[in-house]
DNA sequence: GACAACCACG
């Protein structure tokens, strides 16, 4: 039989979601005053930290009179967790002034906290705070550092706190291998990880994860093919994260046999690892068998969980059928997920890509939280369905909410202008977003308003405005301007738009075939003979297919 | 108690 203590061991070491059972722990502890030991309190303020009630948290460090290390440590991180990282920071200032010495475990948390909130300046202070601390060359710090400088995009001053150790551990060799893959120098990664190997330090489930993330599109599938054999040699396949990260590289390189080769060969794969099969599956375009995996999912008795849920909501908006949509909203609903951000916001784009443009912005009106991702997809689904006016309305809620919009809310409010066609304000919140939220426009902001201005006949402007960027200008940019010059029957301005792109884009035959369809309206038929002699092989129209399934009004 | 995974808007 389990003695109390026992008990009260196994249960604080679960780590399951559950409010009510921290609540429960912390009045068991109360009765039997153990609350105030610091062991327990730590405890407790961990779990009320996992089930982000930090109030209650902060409340159980107020009420413990002995403060240990490990009891601030505790605190520190759960704010830091929970992206309170102003009270991380003024809890760790406080520390500072107190009688307890921050210790290894506490800067490593700060810094990792500064990375988090992208704070630079913060983190060269913690980082000289730690030096002076006589910190400088731990190896928890050093490998809390690599990965915070590296996070920042700073893979220089990354590899000069690793230089500074004289014989660095696993885990330091592992954070320097994951800033350089993180960076986009997966090469130099690879590097080091033969260096490693040379140093005598044996590859772990950290390495390979490092490098897998690394193997970004199907141009580096042999790596990640040799990746994944040493991962077999090594026997760390039977790892579920590395399981998982290769299940997440095949989807990535557009193989899903080996990804589902791999994640068949995983023994009970967890959640994780189902979805990474999932959205694998969304992302290659094979919409109908991310569905049946979920399903298989259901069938298998196991929980899906909120990000599974979101991952699945993006394949069914893509396939515009909203009956699986409404079975996922009921399943939302009876597992109380709906409180959850990310599925909220994820229903909304589901219902407005099916077409239920009511429903989508009922799910938006009764969201207890939202965030800038919550209002982009309302102000998406309202300009793809015609409602710009309505879109800019939501936008001022942002403003009022003191939420700060970002480069995806710029790119629904022109998109919502221009299936509108309001030239004024497309042209207005333009401006707005490069001057008073100081905002470069990316490409896809370019095109919005070249099509803006082209489909109100303004192409003189567009043009003016393509003319403005730096060269290679964007095709996506070019392209627009390219249709519209085609919807005003102007071959002489599509000349000079194609030619420019060709430039650049010598074996893009799409633009060819515009311009050709450009001359032929105009009926330039030698033109469009000389232009067709040039295109290249392998030209085949997809045909379309549409369908229509049961209706769910 | 430090280093790693799946995810919603474009």
């Amino acid at each position: 039989m389990l003695t109390q203590f026992q008990w009260l061991h196994s249960e604080l070491s679960n780590v399951c979601k559950s409010l009510l059972r921290a609540k429960q722990l912390h009045v068991w502890l109360l009765k039997t005053h153990l609350s105030q030991d610091p062991f327990y309190a730590t405890q407790i303020i961990r779990l009320y930290a996992i089930n982000n009630d930090i109030s209650s948290a902060h409340h159980v460090f107020d009420k413990t009179p002995t403060r240990s290390v490990y009891l601030w440590n505790s605190m520190i991180r759960a704010f830091a967790k929970t992206r309170r990282f102003g009270n991380a920071i003024s809890l760790f200032r406080t520390m500072l002034e107190s009688d307890i010495r921050p210790d290894n475990y506490t800067y490593a948390c700060v810094i990792r906290a500064c990375a988090d909130n992208f704070d630079f300046g913060m983190l060269r202070l913690v980082h000289g705070s730690a030096v002076s601390a006589g910190l400088g060359l731990d190896p928890i710090c050093c490998s809390a550092l690599v990965s915070a400088y590296s996070k920042l995009g700073l893979v220089h001053e990354a590899c000069r706190v690793f230089d500074g150790i004289a014989e660095p551990d696993s885990v330091l060799w592992n954070s320097l291998i994951s800033a350089y893959v993180c960076s986009g120098m997966w090469d130099i990664g690879i590097q080091m990880f033969s260096s490693m190997r040379l140093s005598g330090k044996k590859p772990d489930g950290f390495t390979l994860a490092g490098l897998l993330v690394g193997i970004a599109d199907s141009s580096l599938l042999s790596i990640g093919q040799g990746l994944h054999g040493l991962s077999q040699k090594s026997g760390l396949d039977f790892d579920s994260h590395v399981g998982s990260l290769l299940v997440s590289m095949y989807s990535r390189c557009k193989c899903m046999d080996s990804a589902y080769r791999v994640f068949c060969s995983i023994f009970n794969p967890d959640l994780v690892t189902w979805s990474a099969l999932i959205a694998g599956y969304s992302q290659c375009g094979e919409y109908h068998k991310a569905l049946i995996i979920f399903w298989k999912l259901n069938m298998e008795g196991k929980k899906p969980d909120s990000v599974l849920i979101a991952s699945v909501l993006a394949s069914i908006a893509q396939t515009a059928n909203v009956g699986p949509g409404c079975e996922i909203h009921g399943y939302v609903l009876r597992h109380g997920l709906e409180s959850d951000v990310k599925v909220s916001s994820a229903l909304i784009d589901m219902y407005s890509k099916c077409g239920f443009l009511h429903l989508a912005t009922c799910v938006f009106r009764i969201m207890p939280e939202r965030n800038i991702i919550s209002y982009n997809s309302v102000i998406l689904a309202l300009g793809l369905h015609g409602c710009a006016s309505k879109a800019f309305v939501i936008f001022d809620e942002i403003l009022e909410e003191g939420l700060v919009p970002d480069e995806a809310t710029f790119s629904a409010l022109l998109g919502a202008c221009c299936h509108a066609g309001l030239v004024k304000d497309g042209r207005e919140i333009f401006q707005r977003m490069k001057d008073e939220f100081n905002i470069k426009a990316r490409p896809e902001h370019y095109v919005y308003m070249v099509k803006l201005l082209g489909t109100a006949g303004e192409l003189e402007e567009a043009y003016n405005l393509t003319q403005s960027l730096p060269e290679p200008v964007d095709k996506a940019i070019l392209g627009a301007l390219l249709s519209c010059c085609d919807s005003y029957g102007n071959s002489e301005l599509a000349e000079t738009i194609a030619h420019q792109i060709f430039k650049t884009n010598p074996t893009d035959n799409v633009y060819r075939v515009m311009l050709s369809n450009i001359y032929a309206g105009d009926g330039r038929w030698d033109d469009v003979k000389k232009l067709r002699d040039k295109l290249t092989g392998g030209l085949k129209k997809m045909p379309g297919v549409s369908r229509i399934e049961g209706s769910y009004y």
